[in-house]
DNA sequence: ATCGTTCGTCGAACACCGTTCTAGCATGGT
DNA sequence: ACCATGCTAGAACGGTGTTCGACGAACGAT
């Protein structure tokens, strides 16, 4: 893996050191590679030796750049989230565009493997998530949308999209001897529907829908019916506040 | 922390063994006591070796009965998911009995620390799942919706109320000498009102209503907004169908 | 030019983890 | 009385996150 020339011998070796001074490590340094790492092989394999490997260095260095792996998480993190663009506001279309953010937060997601686990319990507040929020925030107060829905609009659409892609990741930890790869929808549906009738007459009548699973026909549903109830609950706040100003 | 007496040494110990042959190891109690310990020390403490002390015994000695720690934790899910209830199916009152079973869910992730981090990559399959998925459905199916949405509804709502436990149980990793709890809402709300003005217009307007972030009832204003799309949706789908049932 | 301090590297070690191996015990059927 | 089976458990292996402390390179001040 070590894509390095091996450094003829004759020119003067700088100070017989196995890292030569260039290529100083860095914070960001260690977040790339351990975004590398984290794509090729999940968060398993995301060990803080694999990345000093990649870096070729010892484990201890990274401890002076990055605290301790969760702080290398919290880096990572940032980092992808830096990766989901957001539209520039454009007032009354801001429906559209925050179905757009949602399907571009799930894409960059699922670019990442591993996104949902490092996202949990993690509040995203780094600079390139706060730069995020502004401009989501944004797109939704350009449509008129009151400022308390439009922090719960912007919040919640985060747990939604977490959710929905969470167990849309279930790559499950694979039962080895019994089937080598994930169960597909299929091989579910055709164990629900060999259940016994008496005890799961719903399961069994509901069978052949699970089948017919696709993810992103159903993200878009939920999306749709997100943003469509934000935007009748946006409506309806600001006739009231039409209504009766300070009542 | 072995909390048993020593055993006084006249009454003739039964063949010196640190076990004696009461309380067998069984699945089930292994399961109970590691959903004892991921309640009070989280996923972080639960490990086969602090389970097998629980029991007193060796950690070799759970492999025989779950295999290894995913089956383990393929176990206490199940377990857990025995607890959510569903209430018996009422037909035309379908929407508030779903309602009532988004907040029984959360309800019981919030009872036991660190479930959506175990259901992450798992299949809700075993047995009490299987019934937990029979009785939902059922609710869905008497209110007359179409067997497609009631699949949808069903995994979707688990998705849903996922994601939104998941930002809400961000009882973060702990920066330690910063502050040593978890940051107050209002703590969160004060930086974001700090931030430059000018680079961050829409979060320093809309700081306020981070502080006034209420979990309960934000959950609901959510569990409200969905459930209403979805029956929205429903009541299209029969609309069509009795319109043109073969089109 | 020499010192001292700071910044940064890294080998070695610690405690813990999941898991496997293997020997052994207790029991039940033949 | 025997063997087979179900079950326990000590010891070990390779891996993990993290800390310690010794070490060196760079730099400002004397």
């Amino acid at each position: 893996m070590t894509s390095e020339v091996p450094e003829p011998p004759w020119q003067r070796s700088p100070r017989r050191s196995s890292r030569a001074r260039r290529d100083p490590i860095t914070a960001e340094a260690i977040t790339d590679a351990a975004i590398k790492i984290l794509d090729s092989e999940g968060l398993e394999g995301l060990s803080m030796r694999r990345v000093a490997d990649a870096l070729n260095t010892g484990p201890a260095s990274l401890y002076w750049h990055v605290g301790n792996k969760d702080g290398l998480l919290d880096l990572v993190f940032d980092q992808i989230i830096g990766e989901m663009d957001v539209p520039p506001p454009q007032g009354d279309r801001w429906k559209e565009q925050l179905k757009q953010i949602a399907l571009s937060q799930r894409a960059t997601i699922l670019r990442h493997r591993d996104l949902v686990a490092i996202s949990m319990g993690r509040i995203p507040m780094g600079p390139h998530a706060l730069r995020y929020t502004e401009r989501v925030v944004g797109v939704l107060r350009a449509g008129g949308v009151p400022d308390d829905l439009a922090v719960s609009g912007y919040l919640l659409l985060f747990a939604l999209v977490n959710g929905f892609t969470m167990d849309e990741m279930a790559e499950p930890v694979s039962k080895a001897e019994d089937h080598p790869g994930a169960p597909s929808p299929s091989a579910v549906s055709g164990y629900l529907s060999s259940l016994p009738v008496d005890q799961f007459p719903n399961i069994v009548a509901s069978a052949p829908h699970f089948a017919q699973w696709d993810n992103d026909v159903q993200f878009e549903m939920l999306v749709d019916l997100y943003v469509d109830g934000l935007a009748q609950r946006a409506a309806a706040a600001r006739r009231a506040a039409e209504a009766g100003p300070d009542a």
